[in-house]
DNA sequence: CTATTTTGCGAAAACGTTTGAGTGTTGAAA
DNA sequence: TTTCAACACTCAAACGTTTTCGCAAAATAG
């Protein structure tokens, strides 16, 4: 066992100063060129890397982003996290993940930890139970202390900074319209309670989409579920309630549950019902039938996310601040669950 | 903006030392009582969080776990880290995630980068590709320099560390006589090439159940794919020259394909082919029929190479050195695709 | 009232790096 | 011979901590 060499063994092997050791391998020309090469020389054979911490703790940054995240068992997360790598690792930056399982106080901890000189900066997607309670101090703590936040997918208004969202609204309105089009009469939806944003904004397309198509909104035909671990029972009676001729629903989870209790009636999909998702997952690609959902680019809205923090972290000092909202263009894919 | 408060500007507006205060905070009988109080209030009011970059300096160790997987958009995986996350947390660890992209270049290059000081051990599944090149070297070299390493899953014996797999042969041994319990004559197996080793010892399973049920082993029922893009093609026509009652797939992917081939050539799954997968996904639940599979617990997995780190991190110097490999078990999780 | 112990605090080094300022030698111009 | 620049290098401070040691002043003992 060989531990790391630093600078001060190789000046001590070599006998010169600390100093001279940085510098040369720097190439700085303040150093003559024997010493240099012999310095390099030495550096190379041994495989001298600087260490990352001196390197943070001198230059006070550490050329890290944070991602906070309620859960990584996701596939849209991971898509995101994915999109995230590929932009910080072309710019020399590494990804710290953090989860906050969808808790309000381990996503503060995370924050706090990661906040006191681990990362550069922030990418998040709040917890559900942040939203919930409306508390957002975490969040204007770090970028008091100027730390650059961006926020994806489940944002706020609240909170300056930048935001990476998808037109939830547009996506919504584009899947429903896709509906109508096929001869849809009574659409329904399948969305959660409105404190997710998501869900809002996507049954707020549902909603807007209808009007202008002069269909009359029924009440009835809009399940909000609150409890995940009982949608599939919800779903299913919903369904079996209301003769439906498509579905429209927030999610992958509840399109298929919804796929499912069609199929338990006795219907068929998409002959009898079509079934529109949201999130275009390996669910939707694998299930039978697969599934026409609109699809969140999860992988671009991470790109841009970093895109973004790397920006601000780079920016110089006289630039002036200004918070950028960029909109990842969500699209309908086309798949077996829909009439053609 | 306020930037971030240390000792130093804490010392200065109490007018007492840096020493005093770093004293007075860790609870040091060496600091009057007047005086701590005094300081602690302070500390509290302006919230003062000590640096972790400068402990990480000072204690040369960072409290982080490198996780290096070759993509995070993978069910698998996601639980594996998730299982880290979870034991890691409890004892006080951070999570850095870096992907590989199976590519042995960025393999090496993430190494090297969180080896300079960026966490104090990793935990990882080796890239396909170094697979195949069979070059370790940089394992050998962290762990040369004193780093602890745990390897899962996709694990090589050439490398000295410490290990989590899953008894793969077992596991395979468990499914397949399954089937061969069910009443399965002529049962096929959907694999990998040999330097996965998993498709390797999953294969040994299979060939072992059979010679220990006296079932004569016939090479045309063994599938290996080689590229994972043509898989589909190449198990449809799998299927379709074999006329079998009952398919073990290595992974997921391979299963519902295979189910898709059966269907598509007029059978049905479970009634005319039995179908088992291996890894308990998303897709596995949800899918229609639900499949049954061989779980691989990544969650259990994670949790236990945690551990495994982060004992040999807070191991004293003293104690000697020793690797252990903790199999994982798997458990036979029964859905739909088979035969009751 | 001196000698010793206890109490309370500060100085300095250390972790590994970078960098501006300083220093000693050399060689050439004045 | 003096002066000065160029060269090649070293010193020391800084980043934010922790910790060992030292040192005064106060408290106690003799």
């Amino acid at each position: 066992m060989r531990p790391k060499l630093t600078l001060k063994q190789i000046a001590r092997e070599l006998d010169v100063s600390i100093s001279t050791v940085s510098k040369a391998l720097r190439d700085s020309s303040e150093i003559g060129e024997e010493t240099k090469k012999k310095i390099k020389a030495f550096a190379k054979l041994y495989n001298y890397r600087p260490n990352n911490i001196a390197l943070s703790l001198k230059n006070r940054k550490t050329k890290t982003i944070g991602i906070i995240i309620p859960e990584i068992v996701h596939y849209f997360f991971t898509t995101v996290i994915s999109g995230v790598e590929q932009v910080a690792n072309e710019k020399g930056y590494n990804v710290i993940v953090c989860l906050s399982n969808n808790s309000f106080d381990k996503e503060v901890l995370n924050m706090e930890l990661l906040a006191n000189g681990s990362t550069d900066g922030f990418i998040m997607s709040m917890a559900k139970e942040t939203l919930q309670k409306e508390d957002y101090h975490h969040l204007t703590e770090v970028t008091n202390q100027g730390m650059p936040l961006v926020l994806f997918d489940r944002v706020i208004d609240e909170v300056h900074c930048d935001k990476v969202i998808i037109d939830d609204v547009i996506g919504a309105k584009k899947a429903v319209q896709y509906l109508i089009d096929k001869g849809a009469k009574k659409i329904g939806l399948v969305s959660t309670v409105d404190y997710v944003s998501v869900g809002k904004l996507r049954t707020r397309g549902y909603l807007e989409i209808l009007r202008e198509n002069n269909v009359e909104i029924d009440e009835n035909l809009i399940l909000k579920i609150e409890d995940m671990d009982h949608s599939e029972a919800e779903i299913k009676d919903f369904i079996n309630k209301n003769d439906l001729d498509a579905v429209f629903a927030v999610n992958e989870h509840f399109a298929i549950h919804a796929i499912k209790a069609v199929q338990e009636k006795g219907l068929k999909v998409p002959e009898d019902v079509s079934v529109i998702g949201f999130t275009d997952g390996e669910l939707s690609k694998r299930f039978i039938p697969s599934l026409t959902t609109v699809s969140q680019h999860g992988e671009r809205m991470g790109a841009e996310a970093a895109r973004l923090l790397i920006d601000k972290l780079e920016r110089k000092p006289e630039e002036e601040e200004s918070y950028k909202t960029v909109i990842v263009e969500t699209s309908l894919i086309e798949r077996n669950s829909t009439k053609l």
